[in-house]
DNA sequence: CTGTTAGCGCTTTCAA
DNA sequence: TTGAAAGCGCTAACAG
């Protein structure tokens, strides 16, 4: 697979210079139409195509992306990865997956060879322990998904209005006493920003709140919510579909059946598994997409900086 | 984020020729123990790393491979790809992820793109359709995952053992009327072999094989069990794990507890949801793992073409 | 419209 | 042990 010929070659072969092969290969106007065919004609022949790495060296952008998920069996970022996929192909850019492990020692040996390789740009799953000294000398060409920094470029998902949107629509069902199984506040997203939303509601609307944290995990869910039922609960809010996907699996087994399970992710096996959930559609794959394309006009220069915030909405 | 700082600056603020920063770069002997201490301060100092496209014009590889995956969500496949990607970090090589959406046709494109990029290897999820034709040219430096290709290197899954693995199991347990839901055979490996092996193993062994085929949903499963149902089956064999979700589901609902539920793969959440269930590691992760060292070891040249099959092996 | 020329940042002879 | 010089494949002035 060795791209043995270069420009030269297919000068020679077309008899033409390779400032005019150069300007074929680039679309430039000033060539004339015969020429063009001809070189055009050689090129196909020899199945040539330009070296991207002498391209690259010229000042041309190398047209590598990176994307560095935290994990890329999480499904939340599994989507929104999909969802950049396409939006980055289509502009000629390629894109290297990294994963930190929420790691922020992995996330700068990353950024290290990343540096090396003149990666036009960078969108990063963000998550805690991040620090912004690492990331801002990257701000121009990067896009933090999942969390927000001051100085940076983000796309956010509405944790607490996903949130707010289930504990209303327990409201309307008047239903009052709601508990909520989320994850430690160590986890800036999942974790701190839906449980706070949680209980301010609850303070807002003078309700009892009623928390259990554990893990992201559906173990997690399973385990947690006894303590929950023994407050009499007549819903419980889950910080995940995940979580939820075990709460109801313990609810089930224990022929539970008056107790709405809301969770946050609108998961599909969530609702196959239990159709009577409720769930609020982050846009895991609309952030993803808002991600790459804030990229793509920062890196072309047609946007700068930006904070933006994907709206969740309640799954039918 | 612009590398400013060329080979050429570190050897004027070094006091030495550029020749010797490149010999220090790449840790050649011949430097004097000072210079080299000395070049490499200013190095530190700097913050100075070379150019990759630079190297890579000088016939240096460009230490980058490519995954194509068919799709990034499932859990096979991520499984794998999740194994391979500390490998080739550890190597220094930075992996360009590709999505192929099961088409022939959108691999091609992006094996295109990869040899612009004079990409150094490249693993390959196999899936139907695939032709050796636009393969082979690549065989130095590809490893075809999940599918095996005649003058191609590849891994592959025990698709025919972990059926069998399954069956021996219910037939030790006395069970005899073993119904099975596959995908059509369109599907080489997750149909076409799986359903045969279950067609052999009844022959074998003079059982009436009882075949519903679908897709590789959940859905597919939910929907398909009640036929064999209705052939009173003891036990069904689900082509994945998934599908056995779905068969699972339906047999909660309709509470039928006298039915074994087999699976493919190993999935967590279905030990979760269902521990009665029985399913075969097929070994996604050690198949990754394997692709990938393969696929170093031919780069390196310490090894040729081969093929490998990951047993498989009942999960607890 | 087209060819010539001079680099991009690096490695690699070849002399010193 | 070192530096000077010659490219790698390409693009971008600059002349024709």
């Amino acid at each position: 697979m060795q791209n043995r010929l270069t420009i030269n070659d297919i000068a020679r072969l077309s008899g033409v210079g390779k400032s005019t092969v150069s300007r074929v290969l680039n679309n430039e106007g000033n060539v004339s139409p015969q020429t063009r065919e001809r070189v055009l004609q050689v090129i196909e022949q020899e199945h040539f195509s330009p070296s991207k790495s002498a391209r690259a060296m010229r000042g041309f952008s190398d047209k590598i992306v990176a994307i560095i998920v935290s994990r890329l069996d999480s499904p939340s970022e599994n989507q929104a990865v999909r969802a950049m996929l396409p939006l980055f192909y289509q502009q000629g850019y390629d894109p290297i997956v990294l994963e930190s492990q929420f790691s922020a020692e992995r996330v700068k040996e990353h950024l290290q060879v990343l540096k090396q390789r003149n990666i036009d740009g960078v969108v990063l799953f963000g998550f805690t322990g991040l620090s912004a000294q690492m990331l801002t000398p990257w701000k121009d060409k990067l896009v933090m998904l999942a969390r927000d920094m001051p100085g940076l470029s983000s796309v956010c998902y509405d944790d607490a209005g996903a949130v707010q949107l289930l504990m209303q629509k327990l409201l309307a069902q008047n239903i009052r006493s709601i508990g909520f199984i989320g994850v430690s506040a160590h986890d800036t997203t999942t974790g701190q920003r839906r449980s706070e939303a949680y209980r301010a509601f609850c303070q807002e609307h003078h309700l009892t709140p009623h928390i259990a944290l554990g893990e992201l995990t559906y173990q997690s869910g399973f385990e947690l919510i006894p303590q929950l039922l023994s407050r009499k609960i007549q819903a419980v809010i889950c910080a995940s579909d995940t979580i939820a996907i075990g709460a109801q699996k313990y609810l089930q087994q224990q022929q539970i059946r008056d107790v709405q399970v809301c969770g946050i992710g609108n998961n599909p096996l969530l609702h196959f598994l239990f159709p009577e959930s409720l769930s609020v559609e982050l846009g895991y794959g609309a952030g993803g997409e808002a991600a790459a394309k804030q990229l793509l006009a920062q890196l072309d220069g047609s946007a700068t900086l930006q904070q933006l915030m994907i709206p969740g909405q309640l799954a039918v």
